[in-house]
DNA sequence: TGGTGAGCGGTTTTT
DNA sequence: CCGCTCACCA
């Protein structure tokens, strides 16, 4: 990611502020204040100030209201596309243009896709250097802070972070640890635990509640449930690991237990920014709070609409209950929709429309007319997928470049068939879908050598690390972990490791080619160049495993020597790795069909195309069981949550939607089975779509094409 | 330790 | 229907 070098350096504001007092503890009461510098401030003159952006241009008086709004909480709650994100930013570039350092602004939100957006919008708009803004996801954030306050609660800078599948893991062997009899009571496995723990975290609930609400079928093994929640946390604790959650909750827990900190943390940042804010739950509810806590200089936007994330504990309480919260807050409404065309907007009004539960919005559009979004249904999937393929390729010979097209589903294995047909007809796409590059196992075997060397207290690392070599399984490496674990340096105790106490024949041998690969990676030259790590383990070990292991063990060596590509532009491995995790992004296979291009059509799910948009989108798969899914369907709340999501996918677009749907389909059984259309078509008055029918062109040879035509 | 085969179960969505 | 887990065997 290049950013622009800032120039301009004189321009910089319009009032020269001097030094503005540091927050340290009182030496007298112990309490938290400014230093007694005394704060001056020199004006300019009425109209002299110049700034780079335009805001009077550029802004309606609605928009303009909220970014040129003193401090104090602010929330717009407004519908989509009427700038909300925009408004954000712009707020942000005038608080810089206004003299407040960008180190002093955060500014969170929680998919990585939005955060990306977001940051990139201010860049473009100051060329200011992003990285200076404390910004991202809600988790990359928190991340930063407990690198470097997190040794206050007893985590030391370099923890490594789990991903899903590690938290299992660490799940199942907490289960394990307790000598817990699995099988005659059928006990949660690591994922279901996971998600329940999650669940309580995420939501600030009491465990036996959730517990009685989400799986009422565990209540009897309740206790043993909590003895494994609290085993998974010492786990954690003494890995010096984090799973997501920890990203937020120790967060949380530096605001609310080590109130020096707290205070700190509220008085360094001047200002708090939230987009999507009907997304979070109540843990980064809290945290909000904490951080603006004495300033309250909170700024938050959302739209109750578009809050679609209730499944991992979010709750539009937040955005509703804020006036609450915040008495003194300003509300403020945004009610022209800036992106799409009338025809779209009307679409997506009224399907909202149809919900309870929601809380009536001005919704105008301010663009011009464009065509009626089109319902078509298709026979069976791989109709959907060729009709899809040349509605894509249309719309490119009509102008609009591929990455200006979006076509996004409600579940990411509805992206198959389309993705087949893509690749068959040549057409570039990028799919945010699929096990995620950096979730493969041949990557994380690797990465797991370099998380050894960053955090050595890592076990789950290790003992993946351990298992590529030869007759090293779970046994012999638990036995190596064993001898080594104690260590306040198991790192250093490994290299020393003389004969393994009680390891097999063999085994033993095995671990040279390791310790000696352990010893060069902990050298401060490979210490510093990930890119050059990676290649190292690979040519010293895990080439020839993967060869031997996996039939496409070729494919999978290419990969990695992707990996050790994207790695060069990091300079340390803790810094490397934590981006990995975090930023887990696409899968493996993302870019697909003839030649790289930049110029790519995107498969997205709906939840990851929030807060973005195309000039052109398809949404896919509108059967009744498939969007809604069957199993939300299943609640009324379910099914709002559903339209909000069509909702979100429908406003995504600038110009033109096509909602598509097959009439059948093959079930997980391999049954073929009849589909109706999604509710959220049929429900739709007649006079805001056109509907299509399809037909197969006639046998003609060659050039295979359908003619859409419209009906009634 | 790691490979094989029978049987089970199972589809959201993200960090 | 098919991928994955678990139990069993070399
Ligand atoms: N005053 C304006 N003048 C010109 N364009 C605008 C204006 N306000 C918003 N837009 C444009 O409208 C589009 C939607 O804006 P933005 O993404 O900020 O809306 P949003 O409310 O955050 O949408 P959503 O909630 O649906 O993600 C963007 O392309 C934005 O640049």
């Amino acid at each position: 990611m290049s950013s622009p070098k800032s120039c301009h350096k004189g321009a910089a504001g319009p009032e020269v502020r001097l030094q503005c007092g540091k927050w340290r503890p009182d030496p007298q009461c112990g309490k938290w204040r400014p230093d007694p510098i005394k704060k001056y401030v020199l004006r300019t003159e009425v109209g002299a100030r110049t700034y780079r952006v335009d805001y009077d241009r550029e802004l309606n008086e609605e928009q303009k209201a909220v970014v040129l709004a003193g401090g104090g909480p602010i929330l717009v709650i407004a519908g989509a596309g009427s700038g909300k994100t925009r408004t954000l930013v712009y707020r942000v570039a005038r608080l810089i243009e206004s003299g407040t350092d960008p180190s002093r602004i955060m500014l969170l939100t929680f998919t990585n896709k939005a955060a990306r957006e977001m940051l990139r919008r201010v860049e473009m708009l100051l060329s200011v250097d992003t990285r200076r803004l404390m910004g991202g996801t809600f988790h990359s954030v928190g991340s930063r802070l407990l690198r470097r306050f997190g040794s206050r609660i007893g985590l030391s800078p370099n923890f490594t972070i789990l991903d899903e599948e590690d938290s299992r893991e660490v799940f199942d062997a907490a289960t394990s640890d307790l000598k817990i009899q699995t099988l005659e009571k059928r006990f949660p496995k690591g994922d279901v635990l996971s998600d329940l723990y999650s669940f309580t975290i995420n939501t600030g609930r009491r465990f036996p509640e959730v517990l009685a609400e989400r799986a009422p079928h565990f209540l009897p093994l309740e206790e043993e449930i909590v003895r494994v929640f609290q085993r998974y946390q010492e786990r954690k604790r003494t890995g010096n690991a984090c799973d997501y959650d920890d990203l937020l909750l120790s967060w949380k827990r530096l605001l609310s237990e080590v109130p020096e900190i707290a205070a700190q943390f509220a008085a360094s940042y001047d200002h708090v920014l939230v987009d999507e804010y009907q997304d979070t739950n109540q843990l980064q509810g809290d945290i909000v709070d904490g951080m603006g806590k004495i300033r309250r200089n909170v700024a938050v936007v959302g739209d109750d609409a578009q809050a679609i994330y209730s499944f991992r504990g979010a709750s539009f309480a937040n955005i509703l209950g804020f006036p609450e919260r915040y008495p003194d807050a300003k509300v403020f409404r945004l009610t022209l929709n800036y992106r799409s065309t009338p025809e779209i907007l009307a679409l997506a009004n009224s399907s909202i429309s149809h919900n309870q539960k929601q809380f009536e919005k001005d919704l105008r559009a301010s663009r011009g007319e464009g065509p009626l979004p089109a319902v078509v249904p298709l026979a069976d999937v791989s109709e959907q997928a060729r009709f899809i393929a040349q509605r894509l390729l249309e719309w490119h010979d009509e102008g609009d470049a591929l990455a200006d097209l979006a076509v996004l589903y409600r579940a990411h294995y509805q992206a198959l068939e389309l993705q087949i047909e893509l690749t068959r007809r040549g057409i570039p796409y990028e799919i945010r879908s699929g096990t995620r590059f950096f979730e493969q196992r041949h990557v994380k075997d690797v990465l797991a050598f370099l998380k050894v060397v960053v955090n050595p207290k890592d076990e789950l690392s290790w003992k993946r690390a351990l298992k590529i070599f030869p007759r090293i399984g779970e046994r012999s490496a638990s036995t190596v972990w064993a001898a080594i674990a104690g260590s306040p340096d198991p790192l250093v105790a490994f290299r020393a490791l003389g004969e393994p106490a009680s390891l097999p024949r063999g085994a033993d041998a095995a671990l040279k080619p390791f310790r000696s690969l352990v010893t060069r990676l902990d050298s401060p030259s490979l210490r510093s160049s990930p890119a050059e790590a990676i290649r190292f383990v690979v040519e010293s070990v895990y080439a020839d495993y993967a060869r031997a292991k996996f039939p496409n063990g070729g494919a999978r060596l290419d990969d990695l020597e992707q990996l050790a590509q994207f790695a060069q532009q990091y300079e340390s491995l803790p810094g490397f790795l934590e981006e990995v995790t975090l930023f887990n992004e696409l899968s493996g296979e993302d870019v697909a069909a003839g030649e790289p291009s930049d110029d790519r059509v995107v498969l997205s799910s709906v939840h990851q195309a929030k807060s973005l948009e195309w000039s052109r989108v398809v949404v896919m798969w509108l059967s009744e069981g498939r969007f809604p899914s069957y199993r939300a369907a299943t609640t009324e709340e379910g099914v709002e949550e559903e339209r909000r999501l069509f909702y979100v996918a429908v406003t995504r677009a600038k110009n033109e939607v096509a909602l598509t749907y097959p009439m059948l389909a093959r079930d997980r059984y391999g049954v073929d089975v009849i589909l109706e259309p999604s509710r959220f078509v049929s429900e739709l008055p007649e006079d805001v779509s056109e509907r299509w029918t399809v037909e197969l062109e006639a046998e003609v040879p060659s050039e295979e094409s359908k003619k859409p035509e419209p009906v009634n």
